[in-house]
DNA sequence: TGACATAATGAAAACGACTTTCAACTTCAG
DNA sequence: CTGAAGTTGAAAGTCGTTTTCATTATGTCA
């Protein structure tokens, strides 16, 4: 079991290869290149986190960069899972969407405080193993699963001790 | 690992314990009884398996019984879960909520084919301990948990390979 | 280097699940 | 019984996401 640490933007070596990989994909489906798609292709990977299709689209604009449309982003973010740059994330949430890079990470799973928003990312490949084997004895094969636990981070469990309800830090993300 | 067999729906007797818990709730928070928001419930934990606010909707009209407005439904599905007779459940399905009866029923996970939609619920309790583990190792008091595999049934496995697409049964509910 | 076919884009409208508003209707304590 | 307060259906509103459509960008083939 393996706690992982936030994961930093890519670098623009990584950008590259990842760029690269959602180049074949657009040639392997017959689009066209598109400046507007790798930069927003360039905004996710770099992203620190999860993130939100809103996020993304005011980071486009907060970068000074060629601000993309919403409509664009909805439309190119499909194209980058299917490429598996990104993926959704903490799907859960009943508000929109979230996703974070994939591409050149682990895989992992999360465990949230539904307190105070904080998210820890692990690794627990005892888990993993049981979740394989459980889909082999029942004759399935496995493709991918949803794992988020929910529960209150130490810190809001001491607050909530404490002071009858205030919050240690931040609120929860939606 | 177990696979649950398919829960039928509760019977009368089991009905009248969860509308008590129901009335118990209700009083709690100072509402008043009201029979409609009971024959909501009736159609809830009578449901055969999951079930999507429409067609817990449907099914009221096609039992002729008194059929409830949708928002009402909407409006009584948040109380029937505080009162932990149902539960949210396929949460990471896009399209509308699903609930299923947890009232005199033991938890479970769920294994969905995304081929053809099958849904074999599991109870896996070596996965359980870990995930219980995992969450006091990072000081975490767990309150609950997501847990949906994907991938394909035998069946489905077996006519892509033989006739390169087609489905053998039901296509995938959303 | 055009010129054409076709994909990509922004803007706005449409969608669908869900929530809120509001007037009429129940419920229930006094 | 009566009134205060909760509940309901109907309709309007919200919000994330998708679709439509006119315009612009890309790439292939003269
Ligand atoms: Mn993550
Ligand atoms: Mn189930
Ligand atoms: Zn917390
Ligand atoms: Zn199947």
């Amino acid at each position: 079991m393996r706690r992982l640490p936030t994961s930093p933007g890519l670098d623009e070596r990584g950008l590259q290869r990842a760029l690269e990989r959602l180049r074949e994909v657009v040639r392997a489906r017959g689009l066209k290149n598109s400046s507007v798609r790798e930069i927003i292709a360039r905004a996710a990977l770099t992203y620190e986190g999860h993130f939100s299709i809103d996020d993304l689209v005011r980071g486009l604009r907060g970068d000074a960069l060629v601000d993309a449309h919403p409509a664009t982003v909805y439309r190119v973010l499909p194209l980058l899972v299917e490429a598996g740059l990104i993926e959704a994330t903490l799907v859960s949430s009943k508000a929109g969407s979230r996703y974070e890079r994939c591409f050149e990470r682990e895989h992992h799973d999360h465990l949230v405080c539904t307190k105070c928003g904080t998210v820890v990312e692990f690794c627990f490949e005892a888990i993993e193993v049981l979740q394989r084997d459980l889909a082999e004895r029942f004759g399935f094969e496995l493709t991918g699963h949803v794992h988020e636990l929910f529960g209150t981070c130490r810190p809001c469990k001491q607050s909530d001790k404490a002071s009858g309800g205030a919050t240690h830090g931040r609120a929860p993300s939606r």
